[in-house]
DNA sequence: TCTGGGGTCCTAGGACCC
DNA sequence: TCTGGGGTCCTAGGACCC
């Protein structure tokens, strides 16, 4: 049996965590460079703000109606999931986390009275010990424990599907956009086959479902049906990929601007590299107009490296000379990232015969400047070649106090 | 004026091999 | 006249997730 913990509102229930005047009133969360809702709560969506609609448009309703808004702010978002996630490594014998607002558990060999029990507590002692309302699903597979946790989502709690007559009954009621693994195109694909729950699909033979839906289709389906298919990955594989994207606060007309703000990135991609205790053989460099507009253009350079590097200025060349490649003038660029891949761990690299091993004094440098960024804070060293202004970087105009991570954020009572 | 960021997996098609 | 079968590797693009 599997347990899906699931945060309600995840980021605007950690607004609300430290600030309970939010509390009851309606409240959206922007992505960044606050372009679109990416969180709210039960009160705004109550008053119809969509998921995803870019901030620009919904202004003057949100106004006029008195919806609090807030810049998302990671650093805090963060620190609360790695508290709601300890608890549940306490609760649970063993966890996965599957995003910054959900984990499974696996809870094999729990009697059903003893499962709804630990669902209970997990929510209870989440809520009391961080502030934030989870919905806990319990069921045979990891994608029917996602159904489940969407119907507790509905009843405000714990929800369990312990039998076949529950597990029908809820398939017969669950549109299909709702499966998870089922996005908007399988949806209308499947729609025009006449199929429209999650009851009808199950009904399909295998290979047509294989035919339609792929591999990772006909696993779902099987999953739907109660047979587990998809393991719970308590030790999730290192990355295979990391990327470090943005758009930018204003659009971006000068190489300098573009050179300026890709090599921010590169170094903050390669720190995420090191923290992983990788190297990396790949690098990809990518920067665009806005897709809104024509005429669009995006120049995109990619580099297999002579040798695995976690050496951030030796990506910095290959990046800079991507932009360099690539950048076309009097195009009004609105992001810009890099995509490191292909990594092997550090200290195992193969090297070529003609090649130098690593220069120490590089790896030192690197550790330096990593450990000074931890402990002086982000910004303390960094590239001149990043820039100084930054006048590219997001916009973040209602972002709220990093409370739990900012020692100077701290809430005061008193 | 203003539309997020970071991932994974699968498939199709081309190049190439024997 | 008749023109195979099986495989790998790579990339681009599509689809999905939160």
């Amino acid at each position: 049996m599997y347990a899906l913990i699931d945060c309600n509102n995840f980021y605007a229930s950690c607004e609300r965590a430290f600030n309970p005047a939010l509390k009851l009133k309606p409240l959206v969360v922007l992505s960044n460079n606050d372009g679109c809702v990416i969180a709210r709560s039960d009160e705004a969506k109550q008053l119809g703000i969509a998921m995803g609609a870019p901030y620009f448009k919904i202004k003057a309703e949100v106004a006029a109606r008195g919806i609090e808004v807030r810049s998302s702010n990671y650093e805090l978002y963060g620190d609360m999931s790695r508290r709601v996630m300890d608890i549940l490594r306490r609760l649970a014998p063993s966890i996965e986390i599957y995003s910054i607002d959900e984990a499974f558990c696996d809870l094999t060999g729990l009697s059903s009275a003893a499962l709804l029990e630990l669902g209970r507590t997990m929510r209870e002692t989440i809520l009391q010990w961080t502030g934030i309302p989870t919905s806990v699903g319990i069921a045979r597979t990891k994608t029917l424990a996602k159904a489940a946790s969407k119907q507790a989502k509905l009843m405000g709690g714990v929800f369990a599907i312990l039998d076949e007559r529950e597990r029908e009954r809820l398939l017969q009621a669950m549109p299909l956009r709702r499966v998870w693994g089922i996005g908007r195109r399988l949806e209308t694909s499947l729609e025009n086959a006449g199929i429209f729950t999650a009851a009808d699909l199950v009904r399909k033979d295998d290979a047509w479902i294989r035919r339609r839906m792929s591999i990772t289709g006909l696993r779902t389906v099987h999953e739907l049906r109660g047979i587990p298919c998809i393991d719970l990955d308590d030790q999730p594989a290192s990355k295979l990929s990391i990327t470090t994207s943005r758009m930018f606060g204003h659009p971006v007309h000068t190489i300098e601007e573009l050179s300026q703000a890709v090599a921010h990135y590169v170094t903050r991609a390669a720190e995420k590299l090191r923290g992983e205790k990788r190297k990396t053989r790949y690098l990809d460099v990518f920067f665009h107009s806005s897709p809104f507009k024509s005429p669009y253009h995006a120049g995109r350079a990619a580099y297999a490296l002579p040798a695995p590097t976690d050496f951030t200025p030796t990506l910095l060349q290959y990046a800079m000379a991507g932009v360099r490649a690539q950048y076309r003038e009097g195009v009004a660029y609105t992001k810009a990232g890099i995509m490191l891949s292909d990594f092997v761990a550090r200290g195992e690299e193969q090297l070529s015969l003609l090649q130098a091993p690593a220069d120490e004094r590089e790896e030192t440098m690197m550790e330096m400047l990593d450990y000074i960024n931890r402990r002086w804070g982000k910004h303390t060293m960094f590239y001149a070649g990043a820039g100084v202004q930054q006048g590219w970087s997001m916009k973040r105009n209602f972002r709220s106090p990093s409370y739990s991570t900012r020692l100077t954020d701290v809430l005061e009572i008193g």
